[in-house]
DNA sequence: CGCCATACTTACCTCTTAGTGAGTATTGGA
DNA sequence: TCCAATACTCACTAAGAGGTAAGTATGGCG
């Protein structure tokens, strides 16, 4: 994002897609709604994005209104993460759109190629905990 | 897609969002939720997208089970593409997600940004129709 | 024969996104 | 003085999505 002023969609759909589909954002969500993180951790939680790219989603989020970067000014530094009130607006919608991929791999046929983790659950723990 | 072999990713939630995140898939899935269209028909319905790219997409989600092709074969032919049970069960959640899209960007002062046509509006008759 | 409508295909280009690897900044403490 | 820990930043590259413009296929009809 050299230019984060690029303007956003005009259709309110296309926007919240816009706003939500990065290669990293919804796990990085998903990891925030439970608390906020710093981004050694965040790093920890997600071995496979390297930093750049993970500042780079995080960033982008920030200014997005999604996600609330907080400096503390110490040595060694620190800054945490954590998602703003309409980050975890998106928590319902993200968990239900899990549920929706996990239909969409059975009806494909696609189930057993499915990753067997806490995200990858995570709608199962929510449609357990609502019942 | 010249290899639409290639496979979703294994998070539900990644999945889900690969399958609905093309540039022109939510509108078009919009509008056969309204009812089968032609191929013409949709050119009509979405000026700015080229033949190319729109075929593009309607191949994309028939390969992922969002809409179903149907060939007449007549002079001049005619197909006709409409929205699979899969693809239809796509639309309380984009109804949703256009909501959330609406909220975001009155949080973030661009309402006036929004354009303002019927898929704009249309978590709004939504709404409307659900109270 | 040549034209029409419809539904594509193809070649090519551009712009965005993601990814790699290395470098920078800060400052307390050995 | 130099190192350690943390959080970046930068330059470059690769892959992919989307866009433009032109071409193909079919078969009725004047």
């Amino acid at each position: 994002m050299a230019e984060p002023l690029k303007r956003l969609p005009a259709l309110p759909i296309e926007r919240a897609l816009k706003v939500i589909s990065g290669r990293w954002k919804a796990v990085i969500l998903f990891h925030l709604f439970d608390g906020s993180k710093r981004l050694s951790e965040l790093t920890r939680l997600l071995p496979d994005v390297s930093q750049k790219v993970l500042i780079q989603q995080l960033r982008e989020m920030e200014f997005h209104g999604l996600v609330h970067r907080e400096i503390f000014r110490q040595v060694p530094p620190r800054v945490d993460y954590s998602a703003t009130p309409l980050g975890l607006s998106l928590e319902p919608f993200i968990m239900s759109l899990c549920e929706w991929g996990r239909r969409h791999a059975s009806e494909l046929g696609d189930a057993d190629e499915l990753s067997d983790c806490a995200l990858a659950n995570a709608c199962e723990r929510v449609s357990i905990r609502s019942s």
